[in-house]
DNA sequence: GATGAATGAGACTTCATTCAT
DNA sequence: AATGAATGAAGTCTCATTCAT
């Protein structure tokens, strides 16, 4: 018989992490005191250290939330037959949740969850695992390449880096610069996409010599 | 007559912006005490306040420091003539650099300083200008289009921010783990330049469709 | 429940107020440092920044004090019908007060809200409340002097700052000196308020005239 | 053969006074840094500390200074044969000196030395010696009791202490209160001290009683 | 279960003074 | 004699967390 229904621990803890996307998204994490997370949830002091051990925890659960919609997101938008179509759907699916302004206040959040990542190691390992799910993409692509659809040079864990990598980087610059236009990020994002699948266009020897030149082995 | 040089100023200056980099890097910006930066920098709390107003003034110069770096990267990596192979260098020397482990770390304060933007004007300043330099490639792009290299519908603001965000976007990856492979992600950069210039795979009207639909205007 | 009453928050305040006092009587307000009051208020340091918001806050609060005693002070003295008994009952009502030990301890603390209020506006504004509090006393030296029992000569604004002065020169001198003696200054100043209502002596041309010599205008 | 000429400290010493007034007139003698005297005075810290030991050695010299000067004003002012002229020569003295507006910013410094002197015993013992001074004019005033010109109730000593105390007043409410009016408070002065030599009215029984009545002893 | 007053370690910063040059 | 960079103790205040009610 638990003191505390599932359902009211649930609701309150919501309570508490929605008040404190609120206020990580205004001054930032640290900038953040408990009491100012208090005030915005309409708690008291005492009823918050109920619900999470403290203050990290609740980036934690942070973390933890985001984690659970992104994974969501990117298992729905893979469950796709072409690998292409699979991936233009990604694009679509992650940047129409950008357009939010909601959403895009989240955002803030998330770029500090990033940075907490770096010192917080449940945060770390909660990232790990929203990395980690990129495996079916992964997969996706090895078997993409296995057909002959993608060169052999292009090694699958490396795209699918590469496509989180397209994503991270553009919520970073519209979480400094919320008028980054979405519409024509996403075109370059589609061209793209269908780019990693055309023939590659003839490259001069001289061209290739220069880049391997530079390049360390 | 003890009156510092200009060259005893920087120098001083540098001693507390690597100690500060050592630190924030080991415990992120917020974790780490000005105790622990002078510790690590070995001069006295007084000395640190005669080269910087407070601690938020030491990431700025930290933001500034890496703000002069990269835009000399760009600037030399742009200066060619031909745009493909302006990008190819770009990428390669941007990735080269991460290659280097003391870079590693430091990377890691890049990302908080990232965060740090969110709630320090004069960072985000700084990140601002930073996305600005993205001017010339922005030009370049522009060109390339008018000649015909590039599609009409690619943005060249657009297309410049995707290259940025591919970099930004390894650089996170990186920093949470270290063991990123940067010699398959660069392959696939090359790819995806090549792509861009590459003539586009046919697009089958359904997939069109699809694409649009989901589409907000 | 435990919400804070205004009985209790006030006590708590007084708690301060006095620890201050008691510091400040001590070493004077710049060389107590707060964990002096804490100390002394046996509080912690948190407790404390829950009642005030700062030291500043302390002798403001201390000066409001004063404020509040010394209005009510004045004005039941002031409440005669004949002025200059209502003079002689405030001079003798103040320096009663002035006889207590403990009031003389904490006039070194009054003289030392003199000296704040040159930098801390707020006591200055306290303490001008406290000079506007002559009205009544310039009142009733207006109407004597309609009624003939002052000379037109005597400013009744100049009068009343007057009667002030000299209060608040003999506290200043016993906050230097504990043994000025109370019961012979207080003699003169009787003597001085009955010299106003009396027949001015008659003053010799010479005099006069040397006086006039000397002063501007 | 002093390495310091006396001529040259004497002139250092005083550029540091007079820089310290400048300052401690303006933010006051706690929030005055000694970089703030430095650069004032336009000295360099190292040498400050060749004229004087410390910051409350300045203070001290400032008392010194002051006690020097008034101490010259008193002596003058009381160098007269006729106890009444003396006094009034040496009110008229006194706030002809406040009418200077450089003299009312240095008034502002008085008022901190006053408050300094209750934790400052230098200060303090420059202050006593001050408050010695009145000495001539208690011999003064017991020679003129002895001839009859004032009544045997007032104690001489108590006189003094007074007259002291109107100034030491108006310098108070001055320092806070610029606008006050030097001449009708001078006014007010001078009819006060006539009124002491005056033969004082006559006090009716009942006024005497409750003068009586609300005296302890 | 809830409350919010209390705790106290520790944060950032200032500043009087010293001393190598 | 002078300079001013350096020192480091000490100051004010904040804040995550606890616990009596």
């Amino acid at each position: 018989m638990p003191k505390i229904s599932d359902a009211h621990r649930g609701a309150r803890r919501q309570q508490v992490i929605d008040a404190a996307i609120a206020c990580f998204g205004r001054q930032g994490f640290h900038r953040t005191s408990m009491q100012d997370i208090i005030e915005e949830s309409r708690m008291s002091a005492g009823a918050i250290y109920r619900y999470f051990p403290g203050k990290d925890a609740i980036v934690e659960a942070i973390a933890e939330d985001r984690h659970a919609q992104e994974s969501a997101m990117l298992a729905a938008a893979m469950a796709h037959e072409d690998l292409a179509t699979g991936l233009h759907q990604l694009a679509r699916v992650y940047f129409e949740w950008l357009r939010d302004p909601a959403e895009r206040r989240r955002r803030r959040v998330t770029v500090q969850v990033w940075a907490e990542a770096l010192r917080n190691d449940r945060v770390a390992a909660t990232l790990a695992r929203g990395m980690d799910q990129r495996a079916p993409a992964t997969r996706a692509f090895r078997a993409a390449r296995r057909r002959g659809q993608l060169p052999a040079s292009l090694d699958p864990d490396a795209l699918s880096r590469f496509m989180l990598a397209v994503i991270q980087g553009f919520i970073l610059q519209q979480a400094w610069d919320p008028s980054a236009d979405v519409d024509r990020f996403l075109a370059v994002v589609d061209r793209v996409i269908d780019g990693l699948f055309a023939a590659p266009r003839q490259i001069s020897r001289k061209d290739a010599k220069k880049r391997k030149g530079s390049s360390r082995r």
